[in-house]
This record gives structure tokens, sequence and C-alpha cells, in this order.
DNA sequence: TTAAAGAATGCAATCCATTGCATTCTTTAA
DNA sequence: TTAAAGAATGCAATGGATTGCATTCTTTAA
């Protein structure tokens, strides 16, 4: 127990009588310190039970080496993989993660922007909680000449760099895939309309029944949080629905899934009394049963593209003013869910 | 643009013609300022784009107020649930959290839990990576008097606090079970033996056998990551065995419900032909078709759990010496997937 | 042997917010 | 009107690592 007090690097350098600036310097390697020195300082270090100070470090040096990411939640299967990419692409250059979840509150996300402020750190990756009504409090980041990329869920009309899918091409696509398939009567269960992940997709929707001279129906369109409860709860009310439809295309697998469930505990089949397609492929969608038709959505690498332009950004700040919209390619991936025609059942 | 020089609560003071102890109380809305004044420090602040440095701060109150959280990925039901009754007990403390995952490699723990350190956080929690071997790279934590809390994923036999379930009682549950339904040639499908939850529940899955007395065939114990190529491969091996196991007992919901659909696809039916069990009640349990007997994992309550002895910890060091391992309860939750025997089909 | 080059170490200012104590200003009560 | 109490602000030291430049020590070459 050789620690009551903290141990610096002052300490260091009185025990074994050189200048704190040695000690320093020897702790991080620094070629001017001769190997003798060097393998002293650390072998004292240890001894005494010294530890860094990230804050004094950072303090001085005006940097944190970290990259904040703030995203709605961690427990999704689309956040996970671009987490997954994120953290590859900042490892490999060098750079710290530090993560928070807004729990889809704006207030959170705003709250996490100014800290993460404070935390200084070198740029921010951000997915927009569900109800997030402007981008006010990121402003600062503009200001303070900090980069800044929005993943995924963001506002598509202003100056903030962006990776993204078409979402209204992936929406029109699988749309337009049901009522190729002979369905007439599609509902649509989305996420928060606030999003224009979601916005998109419907706008997609509307696209494709516009084309085939369907009418668009507003009672079709069921807005919920897309958690298991209000999934299963939207599943019920289409059950109830007196024209019952013959299609319904929800905003993820997971969802998709659930509404599945009920369907068929009340005795439906799928995709004969009603076809099913998701977003996302998920793992689950291949688990269920007939597997789910969805959009294959490249998490993992919209999160190795954002992260790359953000270090792109901080390490060539001069680029900063180009603002670039990246956008990755996602396919519709057919499934039995929806195959009402005989073909390969796949 | 009012910034290109970095702006300090000198800056701020000297602008007001006031101390910067007066501008930083101001800032902190300490009630020894006055309010009108403290109203044009928070003016001019804004107006000059101040920002709060967190390391100057930490640096001189010699603490971070955050809680670090070490985790072997995000992307699993189980850690997710943890994470969120963590983050909700942490908060409402008014602590912060600082994520990092260790992808399942000690090598990414030791250096987190050394980041973690230097990074001065009040405490720290973890859930072990697969195939760490000790934990040296915890001894500092002692060292240093700051508190530890391991969940779940612990070692058994040292002088850690810890949180976690009574695995081998849930593996003798689930097996015994399995065998009631009358199976015999019992599989058991687990994640790396280095971990207390899996060697533990193996452990009861071995009790369950000898207690009805059915020899144990080390042949039936798989070893594997769990991932989803790993559990189809798995599965896949388990079809090809000469005498055909009749019960799986999988340590994951996830991976029962992949075996579970690659059996379907080779023409089983489940129970009948093959039992199916997981763990963790994740909601794929409840989706698959049957839905899958498991124990129910109190993964949020563990997460709280360890969060409240970790911040009981830090806030009063006195009784860090009397190590606890608290121990929640978990549930058999028996479904379709196992009901060999003609019963009330849950 | 000595000047020059190179290696190793030291000096001291700097990064920015915090806080105990001292000082000044204002109000209150006698 | 004045002493005492209370409110508001200022002073100055502190936390710990970094780094440009200066200084000292070693080695090398002439």
């Amino acid at each position: 127990m050789s620690t009551r007090k903290i141990v610096t690097i002052y300490d260091i350098a009185e025990r074994l009588k050189l200048a704190p600036s040695t000690i320093s310097r020897g702790l991080q390697d620094n070629p001017a310190v001769n190997e003798k020195t060097r393998k002293r300082i650390m072998a004292a270090a240890a001894e005494m039970g010294y530890r860094f100070n990230t804050f004094a470090s950072n303090l001085r040096k005006q940097r944190s080496n970290m990259i904040g990411v703030i995203v709605p939640r961690l427990n999704s299967y689309f956040i996970s993989s671009m987490l997954a990419g994120i953290e590859k692409e900042i490892n490999s250059a060098g750079y710290d993660m530090l993560i928070s979840q807004s729990l889809e509150l704006e207030a959170n996300e705003i709250k996490y922007a100014r800290a993460m402020l404070n935390n200084r750190v070198d740029g921010l990756i951000v997915n927009l909680a569900a109800n997030t009504r402007n981008l006010d409090h990121f402003q600062e980041y503009s200001r303070h000449n900090l980069p800044l990329v929005f993943v995924d869920r963001v506002f598509e009309d202003d100056d903030f760099n962006k990776v993204m899918i078409n979402n209204s091409r992936a929406g029109y696509d699988i749309t337009r895939h049901l009522i190729e398939q002979g369905c007439r009567r599609i509902v649509h269960l989305t996420g928060s309309l606030m999003r224009n992940v979601y916005q998109e997709r419907k706008a997609g929707y509307q696209r494709a029944l516009a084309e085939f001279q369907i009418p668009y129906d507003e009672e079709l369109v069921l807005e919920t949080e897309l958690t298991e409860d209000a999934s299963a709860a939207a599943a019920e009310k289409i059950l109830k629905m007196k024209n019952r439809p013959d299609a319904l295309f929800v905003s993820n697998d997971m969802s998709a899934a659930i509404c599945m469930k009920v369907f068929k505990d009340a005795g439906l089949h799928i995709p004969q009394d009603i076809a099913v397609a998701g977003f996302n492929n998920e793992i689950i969608s291949r688990l269920s049963d007939p597997m789910i038709t969805t959009i294959n959505y490249p998490g993992e690498e919209m999160g190795r593209t954002a992260a790359r332009q953000l270090i792109n950004l901080i390490e060539h700040k001069s680029d900063n003013d180009l603002t670039k919209s990246i956008i990755l390619k996602s396919q519709l991936v057919v499934r039995g869910s929806t195959l009402k025609k005989p073909t390969t059942n796949l």
C-alpha cells in the first residue's frame, strides 16, 4: 500500500533526481531519453503506483483524441452494426470512442452534444433521436469548427455532412414488390415521421401506390415507436380493420416479426392472407417462418463511411467546407413472407 | 465568427471587468454571485462562444463524475438490457457513463481498464470478455481504492464485488425439465467455458444428468462463440450425429432460434424430433415458432443492482472492504419448444 | 587534445477552472 | 450615525502533463 497521496511525474522526478520533463518524455517513449533512464522511469512509475492523468495531458495538449458518438439506443441491430463499423475505423486511426445514448429524446441529445463539446471531442457522429426538432444544438460545432457527421437519421436539407441510404427508393422498391405480388391494400407501419428515414420510406410507399393508381389511404399508415408492445398493438389493430389489408410493410424486421407472430396466432397464413415485409435485414428476418422480405441495409458500412469521413475532416480541416452527402446502396431482398405468386421458394 | 482563439473564463472576466473566480462561480449558478452579475456572465459567455473545459475542471476537482463500463459487446440482448439498467441508476445519481466494448478480447479489456483508470472514472462496472485469463489488470483498482463491480461474467472465487445469477441452478433446472419431458440424449451448446456463466450452466447440466443417472457424454457438449454462423454450424453438426440427440440446451435464445431454423429446414419437428431450450428470455424466444423454453434472466435488474452497489461504494468508501456477492433470481420459463408431453400448450 | 556535433536532460511557461480566505461593498439594527 | 452582519467580489495557489529552448554531458573527428 504505497499509495495514500496521488503520484505524479513530479514525485517520480524527485525520487529519481530527474526533471519532470524527462519523466514525461520517458513515459511516452520519446526517443530523446536514454534507454536506461527510460527503464528506470518505468520501473519507478510501476513501483510507486503512478497513474497517467488524462485530464492534465488533454488540457495541455488541447485535444482529447476522442470521437463522440450519439445514438438513440444501443439495443438495435442497426445501431450495433453501425457502432461496430465506426469503432473499427476509429481505432485503426488511433482514436477512442465516447458513446452516449439519447434514448430517443431530444433533451438528452442536447445534453450529450454539449457534454461532448466540453469534453473536447475531436469530432462527432450522430444518429438523431426520434423527436429531435432541429439541429440548433449542433450549431456550436460549426462555430468551433468541429467536424460533425450525421448518419442515417439526418436532416436532409441542411449543410451538415451526412451518410445515408436512399430510403425513398427502398420504400418504393418494397411497396412496388408488394403490388406486383398482387397486394392492393397495403398497411405501412412506421416509426416517427419526424425522422427522414421513416418520412422517406413513406414517400416511396406513396410514390409506388400512385404509380399503380392505388389511392393513398391515410388510415393505412400507422406511426408508432416500433417497440415490442407497440408493434403487437399495431398488429392487433390491423387484424380488426373492417376490410382486412392484404399486405404490411414495416420499418424494421423485429417489428415485422412481432406482427407476423400476432397474425399467425390469429390463424392467418403468411403470405397468403397477408404479406409482410420488413426493413434492415436483421438476423430475425432469416429466422422467422416464413423468412421476411426486407431491405438489406449496410449498417456497418455506413458506420465505417461516416467514421472515415469524420477522420478525414479532422485531419484535413481544409476541405471542411465542401459538405458531402454520401449515399450508400441498399437492396431489396425478397423472401417467403411476401411471395404470394408461385415462384421458386426462397 | 467571433472565434479564432479559445475563450476561457479569463477572457470573460477581462471583458466584464470581473475576477475569473466570479465568472467560474457565475457559470455554475453559485448563489454567492449576484443575480444580475450572473446574467451578464451568461450573456457574455454565450456571445463570446465560451466552452466549459471539462479537463481543466476535472483536473482541479480531482474527479470526473464518470462511471466506466466495460462490456464484451453491445449487440446482445442481455448486454443492452444491462446497460439500460446501469444507465438509469447512474443518471439518477448524477453520474455519467463511459462505455467501452472489449469485443470479447482480453487485450482490449486490459487496454480499456487502463484508459478508464487514467480517465479517473469514479468507479467501474465490468462484464468480462470471453477469453480473459485473470484479473491482474484490475488489481490497480484495488490499489487505488477505486470501487469495482463485476456483473454476470465474473470470477467467482476472488475478493471483488459481483452481481450474478445462479447459473448452475438455471442449467440444472433447464436440463431437468428436458429430462422430465423424456429426453435422454441432450446436447449442450455453450459459449466459452472459461467464463463462469457457461461453466456453471454446464455444471448444472451435468448435475441434472447425474441425478437421473444419464451418463455424461463429452461429445454432446459443443463449445462455440455463439455467433450466427457458429450456431448454424453446430446445428448442422448435431443433425449429422449418428445417434441423433433428442434435445438441445443452448446458452442463448438467438443461437437456439438459429438451431431451430436449421432443424426445421432439415424437416425435423420441434419439439417432437428434438426439443430446444435457450437462455435469457430474449424477444426472439417469444417470436419463434414454437416459442422457446428459456431462463428469464434479469439483465436490467442486474445492471441496476451493480450500479447501485457501485455508487454506494463510491459514496461511502468505508464499507469498501466488506465485499459482497449479490445473487439475483432467475426462473425457468417453459414454452412450446420443449413440451413433448401433451400439456396445455403455453 | 580540442572543437564541433550529437545525445540527454533541465527550465519554465502554459493549458483552464476551482476554492479557501481576504477584501470590499451594502444593508440592517441599535 | 455607526458598528456589526451579510452580500458580493477578488486574490492567488493549485491540479499534473507538455514542449520549445537552453544547458550540460558524451562522443567523434580532426
